[in-house]
DNA sequence: CACAATTCAATTGTGCACAACTTACATGTG
DNA sequence: CACATGTAAGTTGTGCACAATTGAATTGTG
């Protein structure tokens, strides 16, 4: 009876972390196509417009993705003339990506993003808080217990 | 002044739930490497466990992906020798996927899994519980947003 | 029955994630 | 200085996600 040993699907917190993070980044989809990001762009966008030039080292620590998901991300935006990759001089193995003024720019249409995702989550902002706290508490025992 | 409007990335719950699912997921790695199968494998292996054959869309419908992820995903299944496709007899569009003798065994061995993912969590059975519960309201709240 | 509309699965194409590796540069030590 | 060690970014390969399209089978309607 290989049927009660198995795990329920719908008792798994992790299921429910997985399908509420896509069902965030789909509330984005169609909001950040407008700017003409994805989620992901509009993360490394957030950074940068918080603070520029940085490394792409940097934006793998604030962010916790690493150079294979950054540097074609950061060559799309790139392409898009949102970003400039420029060899530091003083370290030549270094890249400081820069925001252009379009890149700029768009840091005022992307002001009224966050307002409308929290429209439709459906939670007070008591709630929110929250969940912010237990799910930042959660990933940092995550990334502890490795 | 472009930083000012610009909201702040460690303010936004989006984020969060973006970087909980990933560490979630980085934790269940090495774990399902012990028996050969990636995180979203692993959930539609829990699926059939729970009750096989199920459809394409059956499958879909519970884990919240299209066939043009699940496709892909079930043919390497039945690459491992998991699970066994079949074409329906009375309905020659739909695929019922079966699990195999060897599919059926892994559930055993997966049994321990999510006390394992639990340990790693940090957070008591009370949070998790309230965590599941939060997750689930908004998962439900987002997909009725669009 | 004919045929339009619908449904199911697969396919194609783009963009993440992430492991493993490579290349270039920098730095520390003898 | 020489060379081992370390580090930053890029590349390659695999496997999701998801939009859009395709093809085949079924169902609904005249």
């Amino acid at each position: 009876m290989f049927v009660t040993d198995a795990p329920r699907l719908d008792r798994q917190v992790c299921f429910a972390l997985y399908s509420a993070s896509r069902a965030a980044t789909a509330v984005y989809r169609p909001v950040l196509e407008e700017l003409g990001l994805t989620y992901p762009q509009y993360l490394v966008m957030l950074v940068l417009w918080e603070n520029e030039p940085r490394g792409v080292k940097d934006l793998g620590h604030e962010l916790g993705l690493d150079s294979g998901t950054l540097s074609p991300l950061l060559k799309r935006l790139e392409a898009l003339g949102l970003v400039e990759r420029r060899r530091s001089g003083d370290d030549e193995r270094r890249v400081a990506v820069h925001l252009t003024p379009a890149g700029k720019d768009l840091s005022s249409k992307a002001g009224a993003i966050p307002q409308r995702l929290a429209d439709a989550a459906g939670l007070t902002a008591g709630e929110l808080e929250q969940l912010r706290g237990t799910l930042a508490k959660l990933t940092a025992a995550l990334h502890g217990a490795v």
